[in-house]
DNA sequence: AGGAAGATCTACT
DNA sequence: GTAGATCTTCCTA
């Protein structure tokens, strides 16, 4: 396990959503590691989209222009979601973890989820923070920081998948373009 | 004060 | 598979 550095985040959100698919994400709790597979993202851009936050006020498209690589998190109809800076230059963008596929210390996702099925503990963006004890506290950490409580790493060997574009999910107003993301036949993604 | 929001759970047809 | 209720935060009037 190799931990992916800043400059992985200075791209497109698109480009950086594509490329963190198959990624760990690592959560450190106590003595615990609470790792998952990255299989799910959707990219989030400045301004002129229409369902970024950095679209909705000046408070917002501050906090979406910060430095690359670290956590932007906020609440959607009592969720969480997670989300991490990545952007050329003085752009604002983000991209947002939809779904994991959870592959160590799943006992205490089930229990901080209160849920015993593998398949529902992290598979979708407001149930993969519960299952990570991720909150408003993890705003604004950098993710490519080995002592971080949260942080994204890359595996030894890379894993051959096919990735699939689709229209981002629950906005009202998309882009012309799929910004949705997902490994092609994952049983974690939140809807195919 | 009111409503919308990048969602989730439940209870049904 | 899908409609409806529901959790909180922040924006707009």
């Amino acid at each position: 396990m190799e931990i992916i550095g800043k400059k992985f985040y200075q791209r497109f959100p698109d480009k950086v959503a594509r490329d963190l698919l198959g990624k760990l994400l690592v959560r450190k709790l106590d003595k615990n590691l609470l790792v998952g597979k990255i299989v799910e993202t959707e990219a989030y851009f400045d301004r002129h989209d229409p369902a970024s936050r950095a679209a909705v006020s000046e408070k917002w498209h501050k906090k979406m222009l910060r430095d690359v690589g670290k956590t932007f998190i906020y609440m959607v109809h009592n969720n969480w979601l997670l989300n991490i800076i990545a952007h050329k230059k003085q752009d604002a963008g983000a991209v947002l973890i939809r779904a994991v596929e959870p592959l160590k210390g799943t006992e205490l996702m089930k229990k901080f989820r209160n849920a015993d099925k593998l398949e529902f503990l992290t598979n979708g963006p407001g149930k993969l923070t519960q299952a990570f004890k991720i909150d408003k506290t993890f705003d604004n950490i950098p993710v490519y920081v080995e002592k971080s409580p949260l942080i994204i790493a890359r595996t030894k060997e890379e894993e051959n998948f096919e990735i699939i574009e689709a229209f981002r999910i629950g906005v009202k107003k998309d882009l012309s373009e799929p910004m949705r993301f997902y490994i092609s036949g994952n049983k974690f993604v939140s809807k195919k």
